[in-house]
DNA sequence: TACTTATTTGGCTATATTGCCAAATAAGTA
DNA sequence: TACTTATTTGGCAATATAGCCAAATAAGTA
């Protein structure tokens, strides 16, 4: 794997990691609901006001969400609408947990050894 | 929320933890081609096996990912198809990184001071 | 200016994750 | 049985994350 390789997929890893809590996963569907503040989301969660800051500079750092600030208050707005596709899959996952059935499937043919380290 | 909202949260951030790491998202993307061994998958990511062998334990654990063995030989198979949608999701964000243009929304009434401590 | 409200930041501790090595396990082969 | 191959597990150190409190900042109001 390349350095642009490995870019690439720590992108994507920065953005699952944003969404892998569940606090902030709540968080990005309550901005799919509209603007919130972040007292709102406070309660929402239930944590410490600051906790919740923190939270939110995460999402915000991955691009999932902007703030715009009115007064003393900063509104917290979901930035890419599909973040919310993201709780559609893993509802989907979740319900497959039950419902799934394993596909039995073996590679065709046989592999040579692939794991042996060479002799010396 | 809740006890039962937190149940759903959590399992939700399961999830999605399991996908929150460079080297896991790369080998669901490399399960979404086919089966694989632990070796195979040891060669793309470049890891010590050992670790390979534990990320995919974090997969297994999420419910992404099943066994099969034959032999001394463990194949790995992608256990929801849904879980390669997570990374058409988040190149989806990627992208918006450079395209997407801010809609800046604000509530349409103000509202009540809503974070002050009651006073003693 | 002093106070209030809303939010962020710093600092700290607790907990979780990662990644390596070494050892254990499992299954096939000479 | 001894050896080889493939994988998992245990243990440990390094690093990252989470959550709380206290303090700082920002903006409005009396």
């Amino acid at each position: 794997m390349n350095a642009l390789m490995s870019k690439k997929h720590q992108t994507r890893a920065l953005i699952m990691k944003a969404l892998a809590h569940p606090s902030r996963i709540m968080m990005i569907e309550e901005l799919g609901k509209g603007p919130r503040c972040v007292c709102e989301l406070q309660r929402l969660v239930g944590s410490d006001i600051s906790t919740v800051s923190k939270h939110l500079s995460v999402l915000k750092n991955a691009g999932l969400v902007y703030d715009i600030k009115q007064g003393t208050t900063v509104y917290y707005n979901l930035k890419v609408e599909c973040a919310l596709d993201f709780i559609v899959c893993v509802d989907k996952i979740i319900n497959s947990y039950t419902t799934n059935t394993v596909h039995i499937s073996f590679p065709e043919v046989p592999r040579a050894k692939c794991c042996a380290k060479l002799k010396q």
